[in-house]
DNA sequence: GATGAATGAGGTTTCATTCAT
DNA sequence: TATGAATGAAACCTCATTCAT
């Protein structure tokens, strides 16, 4: 149970989830799922308990594929400015490239299949994301907010980016660029 | 004539269908929606043909009561950051005040069984709020992006500072006024 | 309930449920079926106090017509042959006029909902086709079979006669002559 | 391996469908036939993925076991009438002998559930019963009729036999003998 | 460990019939 | 008498999960 020692049949099977989940939902059959990961029915099982506990371990994964993205190239010294773009940038680059994974994200983000526990978990992939955050709730447009309203408000300007770009490929890169130049004369 | 369809058991259908969904989600079960309603399973089938009519009506619904509340003291004659205030400033309260419409809002958005055509058919309610937002697409700051842009913005910020209003009821008001004054500046 | 005197609407119900049953089966719904009558759904419960009921009517409506048409120029003087032929052309006229009826009319015969009660109250409506086929069953070929074998087995020759008549609207007459020469070597 | 499908669950899926459809006609429950199957409701369904198929495999099965019969002891190189004989009788004992299966089969033939793919699919499984009907069909008394007159003939014949046949155990012997006699009458 | 058949609760929808209007 | 809304028992089918192989 807990963890068996076959890797990529784990990875198959969150490979397979993320299809199938922004093809149809979360209400996507485990039976589904699993075939689409050329595995049987009971397989999924050894290596998620539940139905749950998939989904989970699928949100943990995605986040954490988003922030080790970002903390890959993550330009410690650069200004704000420069750090905040770097975010930005990068989230909307693997949504763009990934618009399943992105799919799939927003609708756990909003189930309650996803425990407190397991959001809290990924809290601690973020890394260099959180003293950039951090930095950002200090300056005087946020001072006073509760802690992560930065964070959510630029989570929240990407989604609405995100929308437009994925329906005008054409303006992708610049609505990139626009889209934070808007951010950035909200929160600087 | 036999009985007439009585609007309130409609009325009542949709309550209940809020509230259910806004506790189990979307797959809330028709049945137990009819039971809350406090009647027939079968009763629901006669209000609404099919659970994705349902769905679409009520989409329809949460955002005509939405729009109406706006356009209802709407301030044709301010300035456009007045009027771009009473939007923010009645949607927050809306959601507020009516949290389990607004996670069915968010719910319905999202999913596929709500058709483009329902969407289109809410467009005409939006009134006054239309012209606000073309309007500021003409602005300096959204010039050259897409139409809605600056829409999609203001409902993603939005979402944003819900999120925390709803953990923080002491601080709402705060939130609310410095949400906007984010928002502002970055449309201005 | 028993008989309420508006013959033209029993009349749209049974014409409907034949068009209705031809259409679905059997399982056709009430009301389907009164809404075709241009009925409400509660009226059909009026006329038939039950769906079981209204098949059994129907079962009896659809033998009768045809022991009509059978009688009303019956050539009562004529010889056994061409007796049977007249039976069997009008029979067989009646199914080509009205293949809806017919279909329906089949599938009562073989269902459970029509009581043995039903049956048999429809004998008495045969007239002289009944003194026709006890003349038939004295002759030698049927010498010896039980009562009725000869009518069943004209009922079942021009079963499989329609068949063929329905598929090949051209050739219909001369499969009903050479449907009939076939039948009347096997009793002659 | 997993346990494989147990063709005995099928075979006993197939026989609780006789003998409920028999019963209870073609509406039959699907979740009454698992349970006279001593099966789960859901069992059912990894067998047949649809009460269509179920219905359609069905006729398929009943075809292919009534030709199986014929052809196993058919008499090649007996003259034409013996050989219709051994279809007659063969028909009308395995008639006789599975009264629910023949019940089955006829209502499964007037059926809009089973398609014409299935019914051109059990064709394949007649054998030498084709060739023999292809052969009467040459006859005078058929010539100039359609292809498989001859057939239906025979089949709508022995309907009619089997009906006094069901009724009068005692006689069923004499009944299926002077029934063939006014068939070879009919089509020799 | 891997497989997929087995399970039965639960989901949506249909329908004959009743009954308020 | 006519109407059609209301009812709730089925009906068919799906699915997460278990377990024999």
């Amino acid at each position: 149970m807990a963890r068996p020692r076959d890797p990529e049949k784990r990875r198959a099977i969150l490979e397979a989830a993320i299809a199938e989940i922004a093809e149809v939902g979360l209400g996507a059959a485990t039976a589904k799922i699993a075939k689409r990961a050329e595995l049987a029915e009971g397989t999924l099982f050894t290596y998620f308990s539940t139905k749950d506990e998939l989904l989970n371990e699928l949100y943990a994964e995605l986040k954490n594929e988003l922030y080790a993205l970002i903390n890959r190239s993550f330009p410690h010294k650069a200004s704000l400015e420069q750090r905040a773009w770097h975010v930005w940038s990068c989230s909307l680059g693997w949504s763009i490239e990934h618009p399943a994974h992105r799919k799939v994200s927003v609708q756990l983000n909003l189930s309650d299949a996803v425990t407190a526990e397991t959001r809290e978990r990924t809290v601690e992939a973020r890394g260099a994301v959180d003293t950039l955050f951090a930095e950002m709730d200090e300056r005087e447009s946020l001072r006073g907010m509760p802690k992560g309203f930065g964070a959510a408000t630029m989570s929240a300007m990407q989604e609405a980016t995100m929308d437009f770009a994925a329906r005008s490929p054409r303006q992708r890169k610049m609505l990139v660029e626009r889209g934070f130049r808007l951010y950035w004369r909200a929160v600087r």
